[in-house]
DNA sequence: TCTGGGGTCCTTAATCTA
DNA sequence: TCTGTAGATTAAGGACCC
């Protein structure tokens, strides 16, 4: 017989930094300090709660909230638009003090990482000793707080930094994971957002420890087959422990929200060729070239759809972004209804070579298709129809 | 309450292809 | 040659996350 042999349990952490934007604000700002800031949108304007200090969340306002809604609530509150240059300056800052750690660093958003610190205790310490150790190089070294979760896995590591904030610290040994998910909320677990915690409000289902007492079966039946293992998965503190250090974008998109509703076509062409540029500037710094390009279309009421098309050859090319984008919104059979959100994407990459196509190839593809067209036309003319294989192929090209 | 912006992943339906 | 079909691919929308 083999022995058997169990996988070692990895050392993960979990770093997040306590309300970003507002954090860096007022270290910024020492008259912000002990104040409610909120940043995000202006009152009076569309738009929701980016971030907000902890003397606002007192207030009951949170993140993703509508300003105006946080207006309501604390009127006399510091409300500012976000500095993305600022923020992305503190994020570097912090991540540079991070890969001093160790060389295993996840960028998981602008705010929060995954170490992998296996092996680091034979150096560093215990585990208690290094989440401190990296609580305060942070501090140091950059002026912000941050909590730290730290488990066998990234479920355990996230959920830790999350059950003690700001500026703490939670350890979790493999042997505590599931005395420590049992008394947390459904709604704790990752993919469980508003839709699936209603699904398990309806189902009595309340905590992990109830949720633990479904079958397999149940769960498939109420959720699906991907969310229910996952639920399932979790429930048991099962999670992923692998550190991705490079990973790659798989779209670009740039979209746009009108103060006020509109139904001119010339201004929604406008603001399309603005966020096609965007998104094409982006594409080439990057190096990138896709195939896919994606319309996003908000009306009023709230109706949002999406179209998206296939091109012959990848591109980063603002025009040919614009004249696809553009002909997706008048060819899309949408509704004729005055637009809230317009919005564009590119996603699909070529493989790398591809990437580096020239960035005219679109239209010189374009133009290629043209004289197929044009040949199987002149077929067509000729024979009264088109030849079987030539007419699948115009058929596939036009989409028709 | 009245809902940004930039992403990822999943499900489902439609379409294509062999 | 035509047609039905299964699997692959594409498109659209939804849910979720920060």
């Amino acid at each position: 017989m083999q022995p058997t042999t169990t996988k070692p349990h990895r050392l993960i952490a979990h770093v997040d930094l306590d309300a970003f934007f507002a954090s860096c604000e007022q270290r910024d700002h020492p008259e912000l300090r002990g104040q409610p800031v909120i940043v995000g949108a202006m009152p009076g304007n569309r738009g929701v709660v980016a971030a907000c200090s902890y003397e606002a969340r007192v207030f009951g306002i949170h993140s993703a909230m509508p300003i105006a809604e946080a207006y309501r609530r604390c009127p006399d509150g510091i409300f500012l638009r976000p500095d993305m240059t600022k923020y992305l300056q503190a994020s570097r800052e912090v991540f540079e003090i991070l890969d001093g750690i160790t060389p295993r660093v996840e960028k998981a958003s602008i705010d929060e990482a995954y170490l992998d610190l296996s092996g680091l205790e034979k150096i560093a310490g215990r585990p208690e000793v290094i989440g401190q150790d990296i609580r305060r190089r942070i501090v140091e070294g950059t002026g912000l707080t941050a909590s730290v979760g730290i488990g066998p896995n990234k479920l355990i590591a996230k959920l830790g930094s999350e059950a003690n904030k700001p500026d703490g610290l939670t350890v979790t040994a493999p042997e505590d994971v599931l005395n420590f998910l049992a008394p947390m909320p459904v709604g704790n677990l990752r993919g469980v957002g508003r839709q699936t915690q209603k699904i398990f409000d309806r189902m009595g289902i309340r905590t992990v420890a109830e949720l633990r007492t479904l079958s397999m079966e149940t769960l498939i039946d109420h959720l699906g087959t991907k969310a229910a293992e996952s639920c399932h998965r979790q429930a048991l503190g099962h999670a992923s422990d692998e550190i991705v250090t490079d990973r790659s974008r798989k779209s670009i998109s740039k979209e746009n929200t009108f103060a006020t509703d509109i139904r001119d076509h010339g201004r929604l062409h406008d603001v399309l060729r603005e966020l096609a540029i965007e998104v094409a500037r982006t594409a080439r710094r990057e190096g990138l070239a896709g195939t896919v390009v994606t319309l996003k279309i908000r009306f009023e009421g709230f109706e949002t759809y999406t179209r998206q098309t296939t091109l012959p050859a990848p591109t980063h090319d603002e025009r040919v972004l614009l004249t696809t984008a553009w002909s997706l919104f008048t060819k899309g059979n949408l509704p004729d209804k005055a637009v809230r959100l317009i919005g564009v994407g590119i996603s699909g990459w070529a493989e790398p070579e591809l990437a580096q196509a020239d960035m005219f190839a679109p239209v010189k593809q374009q133009a290629q298709n043209e004289k197929i067209l044009q040949a199987i036309d002149t077929v067509t003319e000729k024979f009264g129809k088109p030849m079987l294989g030539i007419g699948i192929s115009k058929k596939n090209r036009t989409g028709e």
